[in-house]
DNA sequence: TTGTATGCGTTATCAC
DNA sequence: GTGATAACGCATACAA
C-alpha cells in the first residue's frame, strides 16, 4: 500500500525541519541552495501531494459567491437556475460558503449595471454571472477582476480572458441538432426558424442556433429548406397566422428559445395539426405540449445543470484548490415525451 | 455574516466542556441530564453542523474500494467504465483512496465467483459491482454485508435491502423511448425487438426494454407493431436475413443492447435502405453508423457516467458523511449524428 | 460524570 | 536561513 507522504516525513528526509519544507513549497525564498535542491529533489522523487483538509482546516473563512442572474420571476427560463443554486447551498451545507443571489431584468439594462454595483459593493470573493448584455458585461467583469474577485459565467460565452471558468452549450451544434430532428421526421420541406422575444438583436443564441441549422442544410443532402423570421411576443398570434399563410409549403417550426409553448398553443387554437415543432426547455407549459405531442422534441439546455457546476467550479476550486477548465461544454439533451421523466425527476430517493 | 460555531463555542455557551460536547453530539452516553438538555438545546438553536474537514483530518486511514464489473477487453461496452474509473481516480487523487478493479468473465457464473472471492479476501471498506448474475450477486452481497463491507452496484438492480446504492435506468421507461422515437420516423409499420448474443435468460434488461416498448405501443395510440426475436451473434447473418424475408412488412429495427452495429453492418452489405435502425451505446462501431446514418438513434446508458456516480456516491460517503440515496436513476439520452459530440467531447479543456 | 491533553497535516509566527 | 511551536476543529484517551 503507497504510503502518504506528510511534510513531516519530507521533512526527516531531507534533514531539515518542516519550516524549510513549507518554504520550499510555496516558493517563500528564504532557503539555503542546499536545502532547496534536496527538499525539491524528494518532493519529486515521493511525488508530494498536499493534504488539502488539512491545508483547509486553518482558512476558516467563509466564501461568499454572488450570482447574477436575470429574474426568473419575469422569465420563467430562469426558474431552474433558484434549484440549482438550492441544490448547491444543500450540497455544500456542511461547508462555510455564503452564496447571495442578485437578479436582474434580462431586458434592462440599467438594472443589470445597478445590480452589478450591488455586487462590487458585497465585495464577494467569486462572482457567477450570465453576461447578458455584451458590453455592459466586459465593463463589470473587467472591474471585479481588478479587485480580485474570481468571475465565471454561464449561459452565454463572451470573449474575455479574465474568465475563470464559462458553462455553456454550443448554440451551433444546437442548432444543428434541431435541423437533424427535422431531417428525420419531415424527410423533406419547409422549417421556419423563429426568435420569438424583444430585441433579437442582444439574443447572440439566436444567431448561432439559426447559423447551425442553415449549416446542417448546407453540409448534408437533406431535402430541408428553411426561412428564419422574428416575432415580438405580443403581437405572435396575428403575425405568425399571417407567415404561414404566405408560406403554406412550410411543414415544420423550429423556436429558438423557451417561449416553444406560444406556438404550440396557436397550433392547437388553428389546428395546424401537420406542423412539425421543435423548441427548447422544459418548463411547465413546453412539457404540456410535449405530452400531448404538439411539441415533438424539446432540447435541453438545462439551466439548472449549467448553474450547479458554475457553482460547484468555484467552491471546489476555493476549498480544495480543485482544476477548473476554461469552458464547460455541456451535453445538448434530446427531449421527447418519454425520456423526459427521467430528466425532471429527484434523484434524492433516500428512503 | 453568519457566524460559524465550533465545538468550543457550544461548551462555552452550555457552560460545560467541549468533551461533554462530543459525548452529546455522538450519543455516547455518561452525561449527566441537565448537561445533555442543555447542549442539545444549543445544538438545535444555532443549527449546528460539524466541520467535515476537521473531522476527517484525523482519520488518515487509506480507504479500499473494490471495482468487480465485467472484462472490459472482452465486451466495448464496458470500456468505459476504465476512464470513469480513471476520472474518479484523479478527481480524488488529493486523497486517500484506493481503487482495486477485478474484471470478470461477464456470461460465466465460475469466473464471477472467483473474482467475488478475490474481493472478498481483499476486505476492502467498500465494493461497487454489477451484479450480473442474480442469485450469485445475492450471496455475494449478503457476504460482504455480513463483514461490514459496504456494497453499491450499478447497470442493472437487484433486489437486496443490504445494498447501499444503485446506479442506473430505468429500462422500461428506455424501451419506451426506443418506440416513442420509432412512432416519430415511421408513423406506423412493424418494428423487430431483437436481443443478440447468448444467454437472453439472463439479460434481465433485454425483457424490461421488450415491456417499455410494447407499453408503449398498447398505451398510446400509434400505428406501431412489434414482433420480438433473440439471436445468437454467431449465426446472426443467416438467421436475420431470413427473419426479415419471412417479415417483410418490417420497417424498423430495435437493438436491445450496444451490438447494434451488428445489424448497421448487415443494413449496409444487404442494401436494406429503408430499414430505420435505433440501439444502444456510444460504441466506436455503433458511432460510425450513426453518423453515416445507418442508425436513426443510439439511446446512451452512459456506463462511464454510472461507476463515475457510484464510485462518488461512495467516497463522498466515507470522506464526508455525504447523504447517498437508494437509487439514482440517470437520465435517459436520445443521441443522434448531431449531439453526439456534445457527449463524447472531453470537457477538460484546461488552456 | 466531567474536563484536559494530545494529535491529525498544514501554515504562520517568532525566536534564534 | 532555520527550526521550533501554536493554531485550525474535531475526536479520543486519560486523568480527575
Amino acid at each position: 500500500m503507497r504510503k502518504k507522504y506528510t511534510i513531516k516525513d519530507i521533512a526527516e528526509l531531507a534533514g531539515v525541519s518542516k519550516g524549510t519544507v513549507d518554504r520550499v513549497i510555496h516558493k517563500r525564498g528564504k532557503v539555503s541552495e542546499k536545502a532547496f535542491v534536496d527538499v525539491t529533489r524528494i518532493l519529486e522523487e515521493i511525488d508530494y501531494k498536499p493534504n488539502l483538509i488539512a491545508r483547509n482546516l486553518k482558512n476558516n473563512k467563509v466564501y461568499s459567491i454572488c450570482v447574477l442572474i436575470p429574474d426568473y420571476h419575469l422569465d420563467d427560463y430562469w426558474l431552474s437556475c433558484k434549484e440549482g443554486i438550492q441544490s448547491v447551498k444543500q450540497e455544500f451545507s456542511a461547508f462555510d460558503i455564503e452564496i447571495n443571489t442578485l437578479l436582474y431584468h434580462s431586458k434592462d439594462v440599467n438594472s443589470f449595471l445597478q445590480k452589478s454595483n450591488e455586487v462590487l459593493n458585497l465585495k464577494p470573493d467569486a462572482v457567477l454571472m450570465v453576461p447578458s448584455f455584451q458590453k455592459e458585461s466586459e465593463t463589470i467583469i473587467n472591474l471585479l477582476a481588478s479587485q480580485d474577485i474570481v468571475v465565471s459565467i454561464f449561459n452565454n460565452n463572451i470573449p474575455n480572458n479574465k474568465i475563470f471558468n464559462f458553462v455553456g452549450q454550443d448554440l451551433i451544434k444546437s442548432g444543428r441538432i434541431a435541423a437533424k430532428l427535422f431531417d428525420l421526421i419531415l424527410g423533406n420541406g419547409k422549417v421556419a426558424i423563429l426568435y420569438i422575444g424583444a430585441n433579437f438583436k442582444n439574443a447572440t443564441y439566436f444567431h448561432e442556433k439559426d447559423q447551425g441549422f442553415k449549416e446542417y442544410i448546407q453540409q448534408t443532402e437533406t431535402a430541408l429548406s428553411s426561412v428564419t423570421k422574428t416575432f415580438s411576443s405580443e403581437n405572435l398570434e396575428i403575425e405568425l397566422i399571417d407567415f404561414l399563410n404566405q408560406h403554406p409549403d412550410i411543414k415544420g417550426i423550429f423556436v429558438t428559445n423557451s417561449k416553444t409553448y406560444m406556438v404550440a398553443e396557436l397550433i392547437k387554437k388553428h389546428k395546424l395539426k401537420d406542423l412539425k415543432l421543435i423548441g427548447y426547455d422544459l418548463l411547465e407549459e413546453n412539457i404540456t405540449y410535449l405530452k400531448n405531442n404538439t411539441i415533438q422534441f424539446l432540447i435541453h439546455q438545462n439551466a439548472k445543470h449549467q448553474i450547479h457546476l458554475g457553482l460547484t467550479n468555484l467552491i471546489e476550486h476555493f476549498m480544495f484548490g480543485k482544476k477548473t477548465p476554461k469552458r464547460n461544454l455541456l451535453p445538448i439533451n434530446i427531449i421527447n415525451s418519454e425520456n423526459l421523466s427521467s430528466y425532471t425527476q429527484k434523484e434524492t430517493i433516500y428512503e
